[in-house]
Order: structure tokens, then sequence, then C-alpha cells
RNA sequence: CGGGGAGUGGCGCAGCCUGGUAGCGCGCCAGUUUUGGGAACUGGAUGUCGCAGGUUCGAAUCCUGUCUCCCCGACCA
């Protein structure tokens, strides 16, 4: 029966046989996967690249979305959230209401239909879901409310990359919830923030809830969940002794105690002959870069110029900055600028005579005889002292957290970490319900706009930071509760008739007790067979050969630990059960 | 969008400088021998050399244009 009777194989049901499956795994790894989530992606058979940041879900990549999505849809269900499904595309004129298709810029992929009309591929979808709500909900008592889907979302970024990890069309579960007022909208903020936690923590992740910046959306909070991983693109912090954690980009910092030493140096110019960086003029001045200050002139979006004092090693927070200058963009000055406001070229830049706005971040309030450029070329000053020698219009804190900071809530200190985002809840206030109008009345039967949050998750950024976490040289080690199979049944040679049996009895017996099983039926070499089952990741493996059928035994290899166990024939099954069943809950 | 690189069989690449038969490894098909960590041998199939134009007796190779993809910087689930 293993014969192909012309050409085809005979069709026996169930089609989790290896040798009828349809799973393309490759040996070498495509030369455009970076990370190592979309090079074990692609080389398991899950994705396929159709074009820049777009791809296909191949059978079993599409198992581990779909894992990933009920779990998601079981945990949004319990905190009382609805599904719906909205459409991809929608109308230009939901988004010119809420002022968007200005807005958005060339992210948002637009086009027209025949009649000229003109639409987008949704990004986001709360113009939709608040046409939805401002057409069904009159009333507060109808509140609170929250609607959410799985849907593929589309946007053109700029530049895709890493696979999954940020493509340009994407699976993403967003909710969005309406409320009567703030009080009741933060209620409903928390029960997602609750959700959330419980989602990745059952998907197996390693991950942080950070607090995040808001942006220009609004002046309401906002979390990020941040799996850690090395290839993150994110940088976070998080507090050793307390729960605080938050994105570099938001990490705020206390001004430091003390105040500044009394100046012990003369001011005294330096020739620094091409020396342009911190690290050269510190390297030759020998002198800390701690003990340095940077110049840093920039140019707002609406072309205000600023100077900004930091400590020589420390970063610029252009997030902090622009909050500080209510500005949306910021950007390093160009020669000619710098040129002008300091009257040298850039790399000389310091605070004495410049022409310009001048911020210091809070920490130089505690420095002095500090090196800083004397805005003359191929020159530096040494013994700078603040109020001696220069002034600020304002010490501010600007710069980076890092690792070694005092935590701002307590006496800890905070750690550094890499992050990938894979969700983020945001209260979103009356952003959308003023500009789109949608209201309802309350219990004194006065119109109130809607206070909306939302919250997102992205499926396939998920699935691709649980394998950044979890994996070995050998591939993909999933943890149960994402793994596309539970069990792989290995039958080490298919052409031996006891093997044969004997595997299609356990596969038979564990299909019936509700286990997800693959039974690798393949006519292959047993290294072969190996080498993919690990690369797969498929949690626990049942090697069926002729070996351990001489003692009535299969041997169960634990894919994590690698750990083999034999494992008596009778009985094998619920075994087997118990094993997943037991990873599952604990997860 | 700025800067850098690449498009040659399903995958990974060589060939291009110096124009003349399109090649290697993996995979695929058939057969034989194999069968507990990516088997060996034999035989076979598969390419508009990204696309368009130009130079030339002759272009994967030189020239022009164009598209796509990848990498480094500003966005986001």
């Amino acid at each position: 029966m293993k014969r192909v009777i012309s050409g085809r194989k005979p069709f026996r049901g169930y089609q989790m046989r290896y040798s009828q499956y349809f799973l393309p795994t490759l040996k070498e790894t495509p030369g455009d996967a970076e990370v190592i989530s979309h090079q074990l992606m692609a080389r398991a058979g899950m994705i396929r690249k159709v074009a820049a940041g777009i791809y296909d879900y191949l059978p079993l990549g599409l198992r581990v979305i779909r894992k990933v999505e009920n779990i998601i849809r079981e945990e949004m269900n319990r905190a009382g959230a609805i599904e719906i499904l909205m459409p991809a595309v929608s109308p230009a004129d939901l988004w010119q209401q809420s002022g968007r298709w200005q807005e958005y810029g060339k992210e948002l992929l637009r086009l027209k239909d025949r009649k000229d009309t003109e639409f987008c591929i949704g990004p986001t979808h709360e113009e939709v879901v608040t046409e939805i709500v401002r057409g069904t909900v009159n009333s507060y008592r109808q509140l609170p409310l929250n609607l959410y889907q799985i849907q593929t979302k589309f946007r053109d970024e700029i530049r895709p990359r890493f696979g999954l990890m940020r493509g340009r069309e994407f699976i993403m579960k967003d909710a969005y919830s309406f409320d009567i007022d703030d009080a009741a909208a933060d209620i409903s903020y928390d029960r997602m923030y609750q959700a959330y936690r419980r989602i990745f923590k059952r998907c197996g992740l390693d991950f942080r809830a950070v607090e995040a910046d808001s942006g220009a959306i609004g002046g309401s909070f906002s979390h990020e969940f941040m799996v850690l991983a090395e290839t993150g693109e994110d940088a976070i912090v998080s507090c050793d002794t307390c729960e605080y954690a938050a994105n570099v980009e938001k990490a705020e910092l206390r001004a430091p105690a003390g105040s500044a030493p009394a100046p012990s140096q003369p001011l005294a110019k330096v020739e620094t002959p091409n020396l342009k960086s911190i690290e050269d003029v510190s390297a030759f001045l020998k002198e800390a870069p701690g003990k340095m200050i940077k110049t840093l002139v920039l140019q707002a979006d609406n072309d205000e110029v600023v100077a900004v004092l930091l400590r020589g090693d420390r970063t610029l927070n252009e997030i902090k900055l622009c909050n500080f200058l209510g500005c949306n963009h910021l950007q390093l000055a160009d020669e000619a600028v710098v040129q002008k406001v300091t009257g040298a070229p850039s790399g000389f830049s310091g605070p004495i005579g410049l022409t310009c706005r001048v911020l210091a971040d809070q920490e130089v309030a505690t420095m002095s005889d500090f090196g800083l450029g004397a805005n003359e070329a191929n020159y530096h000053l040494t013994g700078a002292n603040y109020g001696r020698d220069f002034q600020v219009e304002a010490f501010v804190d600007l710069r980076q957290a890092t690792a070694g900071d005092s935590c701002p809530r307590c006496d800890g200190k905070l750690e550094a970490w890499r992050g990938i985002e894979v969700g983020h809840v945001f209260k979103l206030g009356t952003k959308y319900s003023d500009s789109m109008h949608a209201v309802v009345l309350d219990d004194q039967g006065k119109e109130r706009p809607l206070v909306m949050g939302c919250y997102g998750i992205g499926v396939g950024r998920a699935a691709a930071a649980s394998i950044e976490q979890n994996h070995d040289e050998n591939g993909i080690v999933w943890p149960m509760p994402l793994a596309p199979f539970q069990v792989i049944v290995t039958m080490l040679n298919p052409n031996d008739e006891a093997v044969f049996a004997a595997g299609e009895n356990l596969y038979q017996e564990l299909l019936e007790k509700g286990i997800e099983v693959l039974l690798d039926d393949r006519d292959e070499r047993p290294g072969s067979k190996f080498k993919d089952a690990d690369l797969l990741g498929i949690p626990l493996r049942v090697n069926v050969g002729a070996r351990g059928l001489k003692e009535q035994s299969f041997e169960l290899q634990e894919r994590r630990s690698g750990e083999r166990i034999m494992l008596p024939i009778e009985g094998a099954g619920a075994k087997i059960v118990a094993q997943v069943r037991a990873a599952l809950d604990a997860g």
C-alpha cells in the first residue's frame, strides 16, 4: 500500500501525515532573512515571501497564527470584549472626517475604485469602528462597549524587515473601548491591560509591560507589551526592585541629588586639531567623556533652532525634548545652521556665545570644571563652569535613561533590555469621538462625546517574538500553547511493517484523544526526519523504531531538553496526553 | 526618501573585470543498495541570465533606462 498507483497516493483521511502534508522545509537559509525568527520561519516552511513585507502563511505558519489568535480571542471574550469584523478597505471620507487622511502620510495605502472614489487599506480602524458606534449607540445605558477584531492590516512601511516582525501586511487584533467618561474609560483600559498580561503569559512569552510615550495624539496614557529579546527594536528599562518599567523614549529620570562643586579650574582654550567627537576629544584631553559636555544643535519642525547640553557620555532623548518644545520632529541642524548659530563648524560647538535658545539636561547642573566646544574650529575649552562661564534657559530632563540609573519611583536601579513590541494599550480620550461626532446622552439627557481606548496586538509578531525567545542551533523550540503540532510521531522505518503498524496505532490513538499530532511516515532516513522535527520545533517527539519495539517500547524525546525516555507501548498514549496537558496548563 | 549592495533552475551561489558551448552545491524525478541524527552510486529533468532598449557578426558579460529585492538611518502591532 505504500506503492504509488498511477501517480497518485491513496487517500488516507486525516492530512496530518507528513508524506501528504504541505510542509516545505529548507536546508539552507534564504539570503534575505536577517533575524533568527525570520530564518527559522522560512526554513520550517511556515511562511514564504511574496513581496517586500508581504508573506504567504503556509500550513504550519497558519497553525501557529491560529493558536495565538485563539488565545487572544478567549482572553478578549473573557474580558468582555465582543468580536466583530470590519472591512479591510475603508472609504477616504471617514478618514477625512477624523483628519487622518491628511495626517497619515505615505504609510496609508490609498487606492481608487472604478468610479474614482478614494479608499485606503486599513492600517488601523478607529474611524471605522467609531462610525459603527456613532450610528448605533445613543445612550449611556449601552455602555461600556468594547469591540474587537482579528484582521489583516496594511501599513506601507518605509522599510519592512525581519519577516513577520515588521511586515507591511500583517495580522492584528485591534480592540476599541467606548465609555461615558474618563473614570469608566480607565476601568476599560485596566481590564484590557490585565487581559494582555494573561494573553502573553499564556503564549509562553517572557515580557514586560512598560509605560510608553503617548505620542502626539494626546496627553493620556499608554503601555506597551514588550517581549524581551536581543533583536528587539525597542530599548526599555525596568526597575530591579519595584514594578516600574518604561520604554526609554518615555522613562523619566529624577534630577540627580546635590549641586555642582565650586569651580576649581580657570577656563582655558586648548587646540584640538580636527577632533570633533566626544570620544576623540576626551581621549586627547585624557578626560573621561563623563567629564565633558556635548552641545547638540537641533532644528525643530517649526524651524526653531535650539542647543542642548548633555553630559558627554549621555544620549539625547528627542521625544523628551519634543515634548518640552511642543514640536513633532527634531533633527540635528545642518552644517550651515551650526555655522550660523555657533560661528564654527560642527564638532566644536559649546554653550558660550550661542545665538539660539540653550537648554541643558538636569544632570549638567551637578557638574563643574568640564570640557566643551569653543565655538571655534579646532578648539575646545577646559575648566568650564555653569554660571561663571555661561547660562542656560533651563535645566530639563532631556537624556535617555540607561542601565544603572536610579528608578524614578523608588530607590532601585534601572536595568536595560531590548524588547519587541507585541502589544500596545492606549487611552485615546475623545480625539475620534470629537472629530467624528460620536456622542451619547448621559443620565441628564446631555450630549457627551464617547471616551475611547484602543488596544492592539501583532499576531504574527507575537509568533515571531516567541521564536526569538525559543530556539536553539537546531531550530525552533515551541512552547506547548503555540506549537503547530503538540506531538510528532516519527516512524524510523515506515517500510518495516511492525514499525508502520505501531506508529499508525499511536497516531490514531492520539488523534482520538484530541492531541494535535503529525505523523512522519515519510520514506526518508531517520537523520533527515530528526533534523526536520527539530527544525519544526514540535515539543514532543515519539520515535517508533524496530529497536524500541523489541522491548515493547517507544522512545519519547522532549524537544527543549533533548531528554529521551523509553515509553512502554502499553499506556504510552495516555502518558503522552498527560504530558501535553501538563505543558499546556503550565503556560 | 537619503546612502550602500544584489537580481543567473525551487533554494544557496559561481561566471561578468578580459563578449563566443550557462555552470556548481542542495533540492527534484527514475533505478539499485541503504535505514537511530540531513546516505552512496548510476541515469535524468529544470534557465525568456529581472525587464526594455542600444553597441556588436555575436551580450549573462559592455552602455542607457527601468523595475524589484536586500542592508544602514527617521515610524509602528
